[in-house]
RNA sequence: CGCGGAGUGGAGCAGUUGGUAGCUCGUCGGGCUCAUAACCCGAAGGUCGUUGGUUCAAGUCCAGCCUCCGCAA
């Protein structure tokens, strides 16, 4: 079971390693974009092109899917990013039970948005972690962790690409020594939550600092991405990292020379390598600059 | 028919009240220099998204279509 790209190289790692997979549940297809095309969420193209039966209910409370997940006869069952509450009575139908792979260092940031979370906070190591499922959110039994060290410069994008990949291995690493295992309590006290990511999170405060703004513009890279204003626009800010000591203003502009250098509220700069305007296309700030003359002095807000 | 922005030489943009298409960068040639992503000189390259209409004349006005992008979902 799972649903964004997040999961696809689980599931590709499952079918690789020859694993029986008996059926492949993911979200029902959602109207994308903006004319609403009805899409198929990455985990159902991949299942299909493997020839692997889909199912996409909306609930999964209702007696049908329970009958249905139990005709299938699962031995186990892996959870990669759904996006769905399994209830109860599912997670006691196999017999090796619910495995579940998640995007942090459980019991860190717990809940829907770990990567993004992580890289807001300046974490400087995540990792995946893999577990049994419980009743509760992403609180069950510790089976694997695996830790990596998280970029100066990279962005959640990248990270997420980076840990789906290792979720993958995990996760079969778990279902391959799944006997040996010594499952481990979380420790609640640790715990953290990660919670949803939105658009609010979007403006830049350019009175905050480098660090924070780089952090900010990392993690919310890809979706909804980081944004400021510029002469009334919306810009957004795809890229950057952080520059070197400045005595302007915070949101001031002190250099357009192939790059775009803005003062931040700590007294650095943060350079912005990738940004896109209000209506046009993402493209790299020197090229930005070609066409869109903004003087040293100008400021966003 | 949810709202809005945009399609102009390879790239990013400008193009005023309709009258032989410009800027920055890149490319090619030449020069300067120990040297250069720096500087100087020169050149090539555009059916202005597409179709039709108005007009003596349309990138510039009108209508339809295609594509891209942002917001909203």
């Amino acid at each position: 079971m799972g649903t964004p790209d997040f999961a696809v190289p689980s599931l590709e790692k499952l079918i690789e390693e020859k694993f029986d997979v008996a059926a492949v549940f993911t979200q029902p297809d959602k109207p994308v974009g903006r004319k609403g095309v009805l899409t198929a969420p990455p985990v159902k193209t991949t299942a299909l092109r493997h020839n692997i039966e889909v199912f996409q209910p909306q609930s999964l409370k209702d007696d049908s899917v329970y009958d249905l997940i139990l005709s299938l006869k699962p031995e186990l069952i892996a959870v990669v990013a759904y996006g769905k509450i399994l209830p109860k009575r599912i997670l006691e139908i196999p017999p090796k039970g619910c495995i579940n792979v998640h995007g942090s260092l459980l019991p860190k940031y717990r809940g829907a948005a770990p990567i993004q979370r992580s890289i807001l906070n300046g974490e400087e190591t995540t990792g995946v972690t893999t577990m049994y499922m419980g009743e509760g959110l992403d609180t069950g039994d510790i089976l694997l962790k695996e830790e990596t060290p998280i970029g100066e410069n990279e962005t959640a994008q990248e990270l997420f690409e980076r840990l789906s990949v290792m979720g993958a291995r995990l996760l079969v690493d778990t279902i391959d020594n799944l006997d040996t295992i010594t499952v481990q309590k979380q420790d609640d006290s640790l715990a953290t939550y990660a919670h949803m990511i939105d658009r609010s999170l979007c403006p830049i405060d350019w009175n905050k600092s480098a660090r924070e703004i780089h952090n900010k513009v990392r993690a919310l890279s890809g979706w909804p991405v980081a944004q400021t204003t510029f002469n009334g626009k919306r810009l957004k800010i795809h890229s950057g990292h952080i520059g070197e000591k400045t005595s302007a203003d915070a949101g001031e502009i002190i250099d357009n020379n192939k790059c775009i250098k803005v003062a931040c509220g700590d007294g650095m700069s943060y350079v912005i390598d990738s940004l896109q305007l209000d209506g046009k296309k993402r493209m790299n700030s020197d090229v930005f600059l070609l066409g869109n003359n903004i003087k040293i002095g100008e400021r966003f807000c």
